[in-house]
DNA sequence: CGCAAGTACCTTTTT
DNA sequence: GGTACTTGCG
């Protein structure tokens, strides 16, 4: 039995070069996951290659677990030892090991996209750059970019003032990133690099120990990421890189398209091997997504073909609305569900984050239980952002942007004046700030330049004291039970709580001492900030709890479905205008689009709105230009009524944190909310009375306040 | 210093 | 329609 037959020509061809440099052109649907997955169980189990000397390089977290589960699969046992992740997690271990003679902080913290921003604020404070004249977003952005390119901020370009500003900022935030001992997802892997090409008995040692490297969603790698997969596969130059130019969507974030142009020139002696039939689309689907994306200029032509039936026709429909565009989905969904098709294989994709309100709320309305991935990401909660900042400064005191964050969190008298004066004197010591708390307590305090009130000091120290104490207590506790020590000492339990939403909050924290539980025990607070900084919406991804999947375009790549429904097909929306004076970035719109619609299994549905609210004003946005590459004969096209339909549903639509009022248990706050076919069933927090159950047709229920 | 009310600016996509 | 930041008062 060979552990390959079960692929075609072209797929075992992939799967068996195992040796030297290969690059795979992937498209859609072309079975690539499972290519990847046999070819790593055919160098395990065919080519006794131990696990532990190959390396994978997944996009999402998520990805890096469907692989291996497959990868169990077909070798009957655990792969173990196998590296397999995405660049970020690979390289956070490797740093983790080595990162001490580059002077790294064995428990150095992750900053992510919001800590980021902080730390740019506070530089541009610090160098008193007006940050209306340069958002710090669009700095943040710039300092990104540079990194992601390997660019120290000696090697930007000087060529005027705003120039200059980026550079000098990019210089500060640097300097106040290592005084708090973090480094930002870019660092990652620009560390990881620099390592390598400065320390080369450490390159060499992993070097050795990879004799096999696999990049999976090459055409979506930076720079950084491609030099480090260079540098580890230089000696043995077994390199397998797996992609699709048509799927490149995330040039927005320094990824290279080029990349897969420089490999073929790095490694000329490169196999090629393309990966052209279909297994996932109808007909119909594969050749409207053809015609998309055969329009860009700057591409190289690629045949894709399929066995499978042509099915039928794209759906076209036309709503008078964002809201109508949502219902006649919910409609056509429900339509569906009664020919036996499960909510779970239906997918709503869109553009850009806002627009997912408008399907949950008809979602909520018509009781279609829905999965909604990424809008407000929880991770990215205040409430979870705040217990994470006490629990890495434990882990790492030095993290400036972790303190100021929960230094006065809950209100402990000390304000605004006294973190700019702990700021100042951090900036003129070129110390932390936990540095500069700990000399308030010396004498010399009252000479300082500006002396701190003995009503702050105190306030001050007290905070230091907690501060200690709860590192002591870290060091004997498990997490779970340390977030519970540090909620009550810090009295953020009460504080989080007594707010207007503040039990949906306590759910969230709740849930984060969930995830912190379910760890084995004995895992430090290091590796679980690690795994928490490192996670993204689509990896908790559930593909077997029933409910309709709303995503964006983006988090859908390489994720399938019977039914998409793409939404927003419009000029404006896709392409989005924010694109229009770039071809580039208009090339990218269309590959989006193309990698929406190849997400489809059997039917697809394009809907556009002929109005659509922006920012509080209606526009009308034209069909998307895209449309105007599709055949007539492949689409129906249908307008519906211009008259809404009723809402079938109850008057009275609950959200979570809303406050309401009960005849019997009077004043309370929804919980949770659960659609249930013709209804909302609500969890309402009632006080002094406690959690109740409720169907909303039958409570005596009433929203306080916001008249409706 | 804390809090409430007002204002500017937003919205592309995320490891 | 929402948030993040600023202003002004107690």
């Amino acid at each position: 039995m060979d552990i390959l037959d079960s692929l075609n020509p072209a797929q075992r061809q992939a799967a068996e070069t195992t040796s030297g440099p290969l690059l795979i052109l992937a498209g859609p649907g072309s079975g690539k996951t499972r290519v990847i997955a046999h070819r790593i169980a055919y160098l395990i189990g065919v080519g006794g290659v131990y696990p532990r000397r190959i390396m994978a390089v997944t996009f999402t977290n998520r990805a890096a677990g469907e692989l291996r589960q497959r990868l169990d699969g077909l070798l009957g046992r655990s792969a173990g030892e196998l590296t397999l992740g995405t660049f970020h997690a690979i390289c956070a271990r490797i740093l983790r090991v080595e990162g001490e003679v580059i002077g790294l902080d064995r428990n150095f913290v992750i900053y992510d996209d919001d800590d980021q921003l902080s730390a740019v604020k506070q530089s541009l404070a610090e160098l008193g750059v007006d940050s209306h004249r340069f958002s710090p977003r669009g700095v943040l952005s710039a300092i990104s970019a540079a990194k992601s390119q390997l660019l120290a901020p000696a090697d930007l370009p000087s060529r005027g003032y705003a120039d200059e500003v980026a550079r000098r900022v990019y210089e500060r935030y640097e300097v106040l990133l290592a005084r708090s001992h973090a480094l930002d997802f870019d660092d990652l892997l620009l560390r990881t690099v620099k390592l390598f090409q400065g320390q080369p008995p450490v390159l060499a040692k992993y070097q050795t120990r990879y004799l096999h490297l696999l990049i999976d969603e090459f055409q979506d790698t930076n720079i950084a990421q491609y030099q480090f997969a260079k540098l580890l596969a230089a000696k043995g130059r077994n390199i397998c890189v797996v992609g699709d130019p048509d799927q490149s969507i995330y040039g927005w974030r320094s990824a290279d398209i080029r990349n897969i142009l420089s490999f073929e020139h790095d490694f000329p002696d490169a196999r090629v091997v393309v990966l052209g039939q279909n297994y996932r689309s109808t007909k119909t689907i594969l050749e409207v997504a053809s015609r998309i994306i055969a329009a860009n200029r700057q591409r190289k032509p690629k045949e894709l073909w399929t066995e499978n039936p042509a099915g039928a026709p794209v759906s076209l429909l036309e709503a008078e609305s964002e809201e109508e565009e949502a219902r006649l989905v919910v409609a056509e969904i429900e339509r569906l569900q009664k020919e036996g098709v499960p909510l779970r294989e239906c997918a709503v994709m869109y553009r850009t984050n806002a627009q997912s309100r408008a399907l949950e709320e008809a979602c909520l309305r018509f009781g279609i239980p829905y999965k909604l991935i990424g809008a407000v990401r929880f991770y990215q909660r205040r409430e979870v952002k705040d217990v994470i900042a006490y629990l890495r400064l434990l882990q790492n005191p030095s993290d400036t942007v972790s303190l100021m964050r929960v230094i006065n969190l809950p209100p402990r008298g000390i304000g605004n004046r006294t973190q700019e004066e702990l700021a100042a004197r951090a900036q003129a010591q070129s110390a932390s700030i936990y540095d500069v708390l700990h000399k308030v307590r010396e004498p010399g305090e009252q000479a300082a330049p500006s002396p701190l009130s003995l009503r702050v000091t105190r306030a001050l120290l007290e905070f230091l004291g907690m501060l200690e104490e709860l590192r002591q207590a870290a060091q004997e506790k498990e997490v779970p039970e340390m977030m519970d020590t540090l909620l009550e000492r810090t009295g953020y339990e009460r504080f989080i709580r007594a707010e207007e939403d503040g039990e949906e909050r306590w759910d969230n924290i709740q849930e984060l001492r969930s995830v912190a539980a379910g760890y084995p025990p004995g895992q430090g607070l290091t590796d679980f900030l690690e795994k928490v900084g490192l996670v993204s919406d689509v990896d908790n991804l559930d593909g077997v709890a029933e409910g309709v999947t709303l995503i964006t375009l983006h988090q859908a790549k390489g994720l399938e479905f019977d039914v998409v429904f793409m939404v927003g097909v419009e000029d404006g929306v896709l392409p989005h205008f924010r694109s229009f004076p770039n071809p580039d970035q208009m090339e990218e719109e269309r590959r989006l689009c193309y990698v929406g619609m190849t997400r489809a299994r059997h039917r697809l549905y394009l809907l556009r709105a002929y109005h659509r609210n922006l920012a509080g004003m209606s526009v009308a946005n034209p069909p998307s230009r895209f449309l105007g590459d599709v055949p007539r004969r492949l689409l129906t096209t249908s307008t519906s009524a211009t008259e809404a339909p009723p809402p079938p549903l109850p008057l009275v639509q609950l959200r979570e944190g809303d406050a309401v009022t009960h005849k019997v248990f009077g004043q309370g706050v929804v919980v949770s909310t659960l659609p249930i076919r013709g209804d909302q069933q609500v969890t309402v927090a009632f006080k002094g009375v406690g959690v109740k159950k409720l169907l909303l047709s039958l409570a005596p229920l009433s929203r306080l306040d916001e008249g409706g």
